[in-house]
DNA sequence: TTTGCAAGTGCGAATCATTTGCAACAAAGA
DNA sequence: TCTTTGTTGCAAATGATTCGCACTTGCAAA
């Protein structure tokens, strides 16, 4: 007994009422095939190596309107670029490595506790948060 | 029995080996008296309420320079702009008020410790972090 | 299948925050 | 006071992202 599939992005968006055109196809083949978090330039390489007459700004609109529906994921760690991933299956943080620029993921249960713990204590209910912590390996 | 107080920053400067000008006098005086979050351009303003003269680019390049040197501290929030303030006494992190705007100071000593061990789990040494939590008021 | 048309695309220009080159200026030590 | 460099103002450059617009195309209705 396998769980239920989520849907491809394709079907997804179609069911968006979004037209499926030949550059979407790739963009969100290339979108789902990822397991890193490349930003816009480094996913314009991955979708020219397919298809080279996509457009860059295309590539932009299209994932805005990815992120816009929260069919992708949209991360800006320090170096200043738009990052993309999938919608992961789960809420997860990240590791930056500042010696490789590795992003590493990681869950920790107790982490977000104490933030909800913290946010009522201080009258707020969380909307989102971020929690990046930029590591070295241990020598 | 007062604790010993910090330096001025002018005096810090100073220390540096950096010229005092008369615009730095005032940005730093500016930044002094900062219990907030500005950005540049409203740092910019506060600073020609005081001297009318100083250009934004000497703003610019005097954060970069004080912030190089852990001065003061950097941050950039979702809104994409950079912001600055005094280097705290010690860390702390931040909720940002998705309805104002507004940013709030938050130390949870349970978090840190927990950062410190899920780093250590992954075998990583944090060289720093950032915790941004995105709240509502709770109604 | 064809057609109509709104959604989508390519391309170059515009934006916007931030940085930089350079000539003129001015701290600060001698 | 003089000299040496670090600093400044200004305007132009940057770099990532967005936008305007004419052209194209998916796709629903005929
Ligand atoms: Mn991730
Ligand atoms: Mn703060
Ligand atoms: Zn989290
Ligand atoms: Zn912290």
């Amino acid at each position: 007994m396998t769980g239920t599939e989520r849907p491809s992005l394709v079907e997804q968006c179609r069911d968006n009422g979004w037209r499926i055109t030949g550059q979407r196809r790739v963009i969100l083949d290339v979108i789902e095939k990822t397991d890193d978090h490349p930003d816009v330039e480094e996913l314009h390489r991955r979708i020219r190596g397919i298809d080279p007459g996509v457009n860059i700004a295309t590539v932009y609109r299209t994932l805005n309107k990815l992120a816009d529906e929260n069919l992708i994921e949209r991360h800006m760690f320090d170096d200043g670029r738009l990052r993309y991933e999938p919608a992961p299956d789960a809420h997860h943080d990240h590791f930056i490595d500042v010696e490789t620029g590795e992003v590493i993921e990681f869950v920790s249960e107790d982490i977000e506790r104490m933030q909800d713990e913290i946010a009522r204590k201080h009258g707020f209910e969380i909307v989102s948060h971020k929690l990046e912590i930029y590591v070295k390996r241990r020598p």
